[in-house]
DNA sequence: CCTATACTTCGCCAATCAACGAAGTATAGA
DNA sequence: TCTATACTTCGTTGATTGGCGAAGTATAGG
């Protein structure tokens, strides 16, 4: 059952909720997240280490950047499922609109610019 | 968000989950989840109304005894939705169909027999 | 009424969790 | 090899959570 729990215990935080919205608009790294979310860079590492034992998404190191993107078809299929309800049914919430904005801001910056967050 | 998040919580336990599948089987009263699931009365009942509102379980009182069961056509689709994930992939655990022989024995007793679990 | 009883609420405790800053790791570039 | 920097890990803290038993509520049956 164990599997099972870890996803919905994922799912159970609305920064991580959010997380997971930001990422249908393609992979991200963890500043941007830190920068859209607007929390300390551990708190998003953290949240980002649970949602990856869950197997809710993966990541890809390039350098300095470690870039996340939504577990695909390799994913098992309770966490593909899982996956599906949050983009269906958050999909128009207005915190997640918001969030979008605010990606959208930061899409036209390079990361060095984004990564200020860490100073 | 609120509603979902609600939802997620909800789902994030596995004495909850336990019960969501056992109400598989039809509607239960409190004293037939508490025998299967060995708990005080009270953690089940707070497990009941946390599932209450967040909309998972609908109750009718009869007289004495409060029977629990699936929300059904009358619920928000994230929470059929939810519903549908857990029926789905719980299906075939080892615990949920220890929980379904638990629950079978129990099913040959009146329910006077089984609530001996309050003296 | 009064009692028994099915369930809920309350208060407590231990465990978990989200948040942070400080210190550690790893990589790019000088 | 040295520095800057993107991220992780660790230790702490305050809030939430799951568990319990004791006390409270509500209903059935004398």
């Amino acid at each position: 059952m164990t599997p099972y729990i870890d996803t919905t215990k994922a799912l159970a935080d609305e920064s991580r909720l959010r997380v997971l919205m930001l990422l249908e608009q393609g992979e991200l790294c963890l500043c941007q997240l830190i920068a859209v979310l607007e929390l300390s860079p551990s708190t998003v590492s953290k949240h980002m280490s649970i949602l990856s034992a869950a197997g809710l998404i993966t990541v890809r190191k390039d350098g300095r950047w470690h870039y996340y993107k939504l577990a695909g078809r390799g994913a098992d299929q309770h966490v593909r499922d899982a996956l599906k309800w949050v983009r269906v049914h958050l999909r128009d919430q207005p915190q997640i609109q918001q969030d979008r904005d605010a990606l959208s801001d930061i899409a036209d910056k390079s990361l060095e610019e984004v990564s200020c967050c860490y100073r």
